[in-house]
DNA sequence: CTCCTTCCTAACACTTTCTTAACGCGCCTT
DNA sequence: AAGGCGCGTTAAGAAAGTGTTAGGAAGGAG
């Protein structure tokens, strides 16, 4: 997770201050999570993998920057030290320690805003595993909106990638008429099942061996259909 | 290279600073290479692969935020920004150009050097950015923002350079005509998905060799354009 | 100011995709 | 065995999307 949607945890004791924080990060479509402690704070990250972390370096009950080395340990989490010292000897020991930034108290918002954004668009250069989905024959590239069998790439129409990639996502699993209209032709009135009888005929021509009698894109009569992912 | 021994670009047009820097830098064991300019700065940096560019935004023949935008088109190398510039919005500008991070002098040479330390830990492993990108027939060197068809340089607009660079950084991915209009117009309202078919045709008429059946900048319909990078 | 480049816009031809209807087949019920 | 029902299959017209061309507006350079 890298834009909107990113999980941000905050570190922080001051009740004041976090709850300033809550409303920016949530107002700019950040999932959010809070710590008052460094061992509440190490607890939250390792559970939860958050995409950054904002730490604040007066803590109860340990040093801040025991805190960044004991994340380090483990993690490479981005973290934005944010603090009332300003000294630079406070800076270099804390970006020394593993922090990834240094804001002093107090700061602008937007400011912060940006440098969470860096942390983020750091964060992963792609690092996220591309999302292929391979089975059988198949292979599905999501990222690159691809599709292939047997290496050989197959086009299909925008309605036909999609009702194959609803299937996919909720693949071995019998999916309603009703949900696939609904997560295909989208919520709007007047989609008739009569449209997934034709599109799945198109897409068992498309990729099935025998199309005929589907291996993988199967019916369940007077339910809906299902992509089996056995043999 | 990461550790003592790696390169640092400065683009700075002030003497003093200059010389201040070199000190500071050579002193704690990294290799220097200086610019006065924004067009030499870019220029030592494709030629050099820095692995760290600090940049002055102050400089006399370009802004230093074009400098910044203009490096990312084909590369990650972190990018400190330093600056007597000290307004919040300067800031966010700088870091969503594409800047890694953002000091205000006067600042202290020892979070200077702290900060260069976590840009240099950060460095990508991933050192296969090549500044020059290769495809069938073409050429293009992202650095000095040319493009060849056999060696043949081809002249392309602004906006048809940053059609086909966009493409191009998404190589083999379909781009969605939303994020080509948002990547290429700028946020801003107003562009219609009329405009990229008419720059499509154009890009097409300057490089496919047959421009009504494209072999490598492929329509996606209903969805959006691929640079397609398979034969 | 004029020339030149680049960008935007409109019109029209063309292609692909979507929708719709008709028909065939097998299965179950009566 | 006949009829109803659900599903698969096919094809054709409608709709949506795309390619192409050209001309005028806007902006910059000399």
């Amino acid at each position: 997770m890298s834009g909107p949607g990113a999980l941000i945890l905050l570190v922080e004791d001051e009740p004041q201050m976090r709850r300033f924080l809550r409303v920016s990060l949530e107002g700019s479509g950040y999932r959010y999570l809070e710590a008052a402690t460094g061992q509440e704070g190490l607890s939250l990250a390792a559970q939860h993998r958050p995409d950054v972390l904002l730490l604040d370096l007066g803590l109860p009950d340990m040093d801040g920057l025991e805190v960044v080395s004991r994340l380090r340990e483990w993690s490479q989490i981005p973290v934005i030290v944010i603090s009332a010292r300003g000294q630079e000897s406070d800076k270099v020991d804390a970006l020394d320690a593993g922090a990834n930034d240094y804001l002093t108290k107090p700061f602008g918002t937007r400011e912060l805003l940006a440098r969470v954004r860096v942390a983020l668009r750091h964060a992963n250069p792609e690092a996220g595993e591309q999302p292929v989905f391979t089975l059988g024959r198949w292979r599905v590239d999501l990222a690159k909106r691809q599709v292939f069998v047997e290496d050989q790439e197959v086009h299909l129409t925008p309605l036909e990638y999609s009702l194959f990639t609803t299937l996919i996502r909720h693949a071995g699993k019998v999916v309603t008429h009703r949900q696939l209209l609904k997560e295909v032709w989208g919520g709007a009135a007047g989609a008739q099942p009569l449209y997934l009888r034709v599109y799945m005929t198109q897409l068992r021509h498309k990729l099935e061996e025998e199309p005929s009698r589907p291996r993988y894109l199967k019916t369940e009569p007077g339910v809906g259909y299902r992509l089996f992912l056995e043999d």
